[in-house]
RNA sequence: GAUCCACUAGCUCAGUAGGUAGAGCACCUGACUUUUAAUCAGGGUGUCGAUGGUUCGAAUCCAUCGUGGAUCACCA
């Protein structure tokens, strides 16, 4: 190994800068004293804030931690350090009369962002600063690569999300967001546990792409020689499992569409869906807030949010409305139309978009979208979505045009969809018939065929509520970040040319 | 896919009547045994995103391309 480092040192000296260049010499001269620079397990004993935490406790006694020196202060016989492990920082005190000459000669070769396992006495420095007076320590990986900045940190956007690692080492509020996101998925299984709900895992690679109306991404299975799509949603396979006798059934999992990607959207993100027997949409609009506000509390200890400077509750009961009401109230208009021609009338008095194929239910949608969407800041339920854009929603009794259908909208952004499920297998079969149409016709996010799944209905599902929720949106509310792409750890991004 | 903006040292950023580049941190050398954005003295480490063009001369002006961001389009 010595002799393989001293080659690249030597091979690649040109071409890299001098910040890197001293770092491989010190690498050698580590080498050279008989050191791994790359070592193997250390054993510790405390985590940086604990030691600060158990302050009382720990004076005068021997800590052993492990972490990254994120700053050094030399004082010629002796040096201060912050080292960083998962927990925080504390720092170390380095004194030539305690390590001996040879140990504080091999402290001089240790660089920021070194990673190194230590030894010491919990004390307390004149300024009252309560530090670790290391006794021993050892390199545990050689930084060959300088940190970013100590003080202003990583602030390129696209280095962040190339190099999350980094953003990570040096911005500690990214790692509060990664943290918090987790809490957050832990706290959705831990209250649906609480329920009764099943995790469950279907397949991510689906011979019929369904579940939602979207394009998904093509991929191949070489032995079998046949064309396989990532999933859009689990839906339809949660759905056979309630065929199958289980009664509460969820999956958190990823889904992929293939669709352009913006501040909200990412080609992977994560949804739970849940499904839930004997229930309706209104048992599920109730989990839903519960859900919602319950993950709020345990995250921040209270149902109240602030959002990008607003302030957002999560305490239930949520509003409800009608789509037709909201665009009521936000429009000022009645969209109540006999005929499709009346509808597009409406659509244009508003200056609302649509197309040739759409029909009522479409535009009405359409409508809904451009005048309501944006002003439900508070978390509110829209209901009765038209038949005609549900394709796997139940009709409502009174009216058969409208689903007990419900959407619910934070800030203005839609987070979360679910329906009475439609569990009458000729209604389906005609509604995915009317959706292969419109896929004949050059719609290509319209639903396939899935006569499996009509099959699995005609044996019967029974009365069922189901809900889909973003993750990633929940959890850019509940951290307020303004982008998708603050809440995935790697976002997806172009390969890097030039 | 469209429009606008950005890209300069390892990091954060300056740098227009066009004259081949600068600061802070980091880094290197020296001093310093309780500092903490340590301090003091000295040192600039660069394919100015890429490629063409205009010009005596381009980080700077023009064109094309790349990557990123914002807004739109698209998106259950």
């Amino acid at each position: 190994m010595t002799e393989s480092h001293d080659q690249e040192v030597a091979i690649s000296t040109e071409d890299i800068n001098e910040l890197m260049r001293v770092r491989r010499e010190k690498l050698a001269d580590i080498e050279a004293r008989g050191i791994e620079p790359f070592g193997r397990k250390y054993d510790f004993t405390h985590h940086a804030a604990h030691v600060i935490e158990q302050f009382e406790s720990l004076e005068g006694s021997t800590v052993r931690l492990a972490g990254r020196i994120m700053a050094i202060r030399g004082h010629g016989k002796a040096s201060f350090a912050h080292i960083m492990d998962m927990s925080g920082k504390v720092q170390l005190y380095f004194r030539k009369d305690v390590l001996g000459d040879t140990a504080y000669e091999e402290f001089g070769l240790i660089d920021l962002g070194d990673i190194i396992g230590l030894e010491g006495l919990v004390f307390r420095t004149n300024r009252g600063e309560i530090s670790v007076k290391v006794t021993s320590f050892q390199i545990l990986a050689k930084a060959l690569r300088p940190l970013p900045d100590k003080w202003h940190g990583l602030k390129d956007i696209e280095t962040r999300y190339r190099q999350r690692y980094l953003d990570l080492i040096v911005n500690p509020e990214v790692r509060d967001t990664f943290i918090s996101r987790s809490k957050i998925i832990q706290s959705i299984r831990r209250y649906l546990e609480n329920q009764g709900f099943l995790e469950v895992e279907t397949p991510m690679l689906h011979p019929i792409a369904g579940g939602a109306a979207a394009r998904p991404f093509i991929t191949h299975h070489n032995a079998l020689d046949m064309n396989l799509y990532m999933r859009i949603a689990p839906e339809l396979y949660l759905k056979r499992l309630i065929v199958g006798g289980f009664e509460k059934v969820y999956e958190l999992n990823r889904c992929f569409r293939n669709e352009g990607i913006s501040i909200k959207h990412n080609p992977e993100f994560t949804t739970v869906e849940l499904y839930q027997a004997y229930a309706d949409y209104q048992d599920i609009m109730r989990l839903s807030e519960e859900l919602c506000a319950a993950v709020a509390q345990e995250l921040i200890g209270t149902t109240k949010i602030t959002y990008q400077g607003q302030e957002i509750d999560f305490k239930p009961p949520w509003t409800r409305m009608t789509m037709t009401e909201a665009v009521k109230k936000y429009s000022g208009v009645d969209f109540n139309p006999s005929t499709v021609e009346e509808a597009r009338v409406i659509a244009d008095s508003l200056d609302v978009k649509y197309e040739k194929k759409d029909g009522i239910g479409k535009i009405l949608s359409n409508v809904f979208e451009e005048v309501a969407e944006k002003h439900l800041i508070q978390p509110t339920f829209i209901i009765g979505h038209p038949t005609e854009i549900s394709p796997l929603a139940k009709r409502n009794k009174e009216n058969p045009e409208i689903t007990d259908r419900f959407e619910f909208f934070i800030y203005g952004r839609e987070l979360g969809n679910g329906f009475s499920e439609l569990n009458d297998p000729i209604d389906q079969k005609q509604r995915f018939l009317a959706q292969v149409e419109d896929r004949n016709s050059g719609d290509d996010e319209a639903h396939m065929m899935d006569e499996d799944f009509v099959t699995a209905l005609e044996y019967g599902l029974p009365p069922t509520g189901g809900l889909g929720i973003g993750i990633d949106r929940l959890v850019m509310l509940l951290t307020d970040n303004y982008s998708i792409r603050d809440v995935l750890l790697f976002p997806h991004m172009r390969p890097q040319r030039d």
